[in-house]
DNA sequence: GGAAATCACTTAACATGTTAATCATCTCCC
DNA sequence: GGGAGATGATTAACATGTTAAGTGATTTCC
């Protein structure tokens, strides 16, 4: 049930002035390319004042998340703001280096560590945030906020389909299922 | 019209265990991340069989793209593939290196350059699809054909929504219209 | 027709994504 | 209570994202 096949992929080969014409148009639609372009088109309005305080977009991810809980461990951070362990970790590193987040052992155990914001790192936030409400606001205001949460809700049902999709490699997989 | 106060974003801060209980529901809501989860779950599909074959996401965005055309000068190849300059330039050393890739000066004007889909790189290509369209008709078995194009749509649209959004960082911009 | 501005591409520098390996703890179980 | 295995976090190594600077080649325009 291939969806097409690679004689369609490549159509015409060797007419240049037809190849020329129509650029990828198949490609420029597939799911991973709509959702990457959607994605820079948001990102787009909100990194020049994320950039304006010294804040990269995983860096702020990190912060706001800090921001809703007392504290937290370092593995849980990483599933809230949605970073790998060793993207997170480097980057806690150099937070806590500007002082923006404070880090401790955990009570029970040597193993984990336990993360919460400064006071220099909230005030930090709450420069950045009305910002950001304006910038989500005309987001908000241009698609509609009706559709918005249409499209969200599309999207976590997409989450959500292929969450138990384990795969399937080439030839290895399944093999402890 | 800011969509919410920051004390809502950190409710009950001091109360350990309610913290707890709700760790980050708005945040984790918002159009960025959804967008970002998405993605992510559609890509964990691909990976797996993208790397048996020894490539990334992005060599294979750029080895597919260049089977859709004879040749193509590097500046619309960014544009199609989605990657910044200094990324493509990257890849397509690597992926000349590994002679999947050839290119040339154009005719006429030296500054630019003509890149091509190698043979081997065909041969590549013709071995990876095959498991990819396998895939992606499993995300559209699981989903549905019909949400997935409406999905398609609606962040086509949200693009769209924001084209003509010109950044407005904090205190610069709007200079120069 | 030549200096200045522009353009296409590349390099540089730093931050993150991604997988594998390492290190220190902790748990389990004998 | 001690060793094998599991676990949490970090480090390593390589690839890409992102912005700025650099390098030739070309166009503009006086």
């Amino acid at each position: 049930m291939a969806r097409k096949k690679l004689d369609e992929i490549r159509p015409e080969q060797g007419d240049d002035a037809a190849a020329r014409r129509t650029p990828m148009r198949e490609f420029s639609r597939s799911l991973p390319m709509s959702l990457l372009r959607a994605r820079e088109a948001v990102m787009r309005q909100f990194r020049p004042s994320l950039r304006n305080h010294g804040l990269t977009e995983q860096q702020w991810r990190i912060l706001r998340a800090l921001t809703a809980v007392d504290e937290i461990e370092v593995t849980e951070l990483a599933r809230v703001a949605f970073l790998l362990g060793p993207s997170l970790s480097r980057i806690l590193r150099d937070l806590e280096g500007r002082a923006l987040i404070e880090r401790k052992a955990a009570e029970n155990d040597a193993r984990r560590a336990v993360v919460s914001i400064s006071a220099k790192g909230l005030k930090l936030i709450e420069a950045v945030a009305p910002t950001s409400e304006v910038i989500y606001a005309a987001i908000t205001r241009r698609y509609g906020a009706r559709k918005l949460a249409e499209l969200q809700e599309m999207l976590g049902a997409l989450e959500a389909s292929l969450a138990g999709m384990g795969s399937a490699g080439d030839a290895e997989a399944e093999a402890d299922e």
